[in-house]
DNA sequence: TCATTAAATTGTT
DNA sequence: AACAATTTAATGA
């Protein structure tokens, strides 16, 4: 009973919508009114979700793949500033100001991406207390990664690189859905903490050899975030 | 369902 | 950066 290609995506975003923190949050009236304000778009591997300087088009969650928030800096070389994976919702700093995009967004692989407008996300923010205070949570995690950054900034081994790029992806309050076992090839750690796919590949199998994690085909499956988080080489 | 092939990913140099 | 080995995904009988 499919009516073109249309069903299965609505299908996957209720999906996303369902496993995120915010959404229960909306009474049946505020859902509906989101749902048919949502836009979808798919973008490939490599290409820019959105660009800097790009006019905001709204607050972006990741239904599938794996996007970068990135700055390229005047000498050519790309900062990687946080990985976003499926079930992630980001951008809502330049919503927020009602400024241009201040970082590149990039998908890391094909990546399905839901675009809520910005009226909607102002109206929510008006009407709806739940949301303003998921917000705040979501606002104050994201404070607690970069002052987490600044505070390890000293350690810059490999190994402590890649692992603490995973404790923050799987950062239980930004990215709840997110499963134990998650879907993330070498090369694409390699784009994420900035190290070349055979360091990267050299980091995990120490990681592995000291039971924090377990690596597989195409991915990993992390066994303690805590210690992946407190891992200082 | 199974066998074959192509593509992606890994491990090593 | 290049290579071979391995795993998965896709294809068609």
């Amino acid at each position: 009973m499919r009516i073109g290609p249309v069903q299965p995506v609505m299908q996957e975003l209720r999906q996303t919508l369902d496993e995120s923190d915010w959404w229960p949050r909306l009474d049946a009236d505020q859902q509906r009114r989101v749902l048919a304000a949502m836009v979808v778009r798919d973008i490939a591997a490599g290409r820019i979700v959105s660009a800097r300087g790009a006019p905001v088009e709204g607050w972006l969650g990741v239904v599938d793949g794996l996007v970068k928030i990135s700055i390229d800096s005047a000498d050519g070389r790309s900062v990687t500033l946080a990985g976003v994976p499926a079930g992630g919702w980001f951008g809502e700093g330049s919503v927020l100001k009602d400024e241009s995009r201040r970082y590149d967004v990039i998908a890391l692989r094909n990546s399905r991406i839901a675009v809520m407008p910005r009226q909607t996300f102002h109206w929510l923010i008006d009407i709806s207390p739940g949301f303003s205070r998921f917000l705040l949570g979501l606002l104050n995690a994201r404070l607690g990664q970069f002052i987490a950054a600044l505070e390890h900034q000293r350690m810059l081994g490999p190994e402590a690189r890649v692992a603490r790029c995973l404790a923050r992806l799987f950062d239980p309050q930004l990215y709840p859905s997110t499963r134990p076992r998650l879907r993330l090839s070498q090369s694409e750690l390699g784009l994420l903490t900035g190290l070349s796919r055979q360091r990267v590949n050299q980091a995990l199998r120490q990681l592995e050899a000291l039971g924090l994690l377990e690596t597989s085909y195409g991915g990993v499956t992390v066994v303690s975030v805590e210690r992946l988080d407190a891992f200082e080489g």
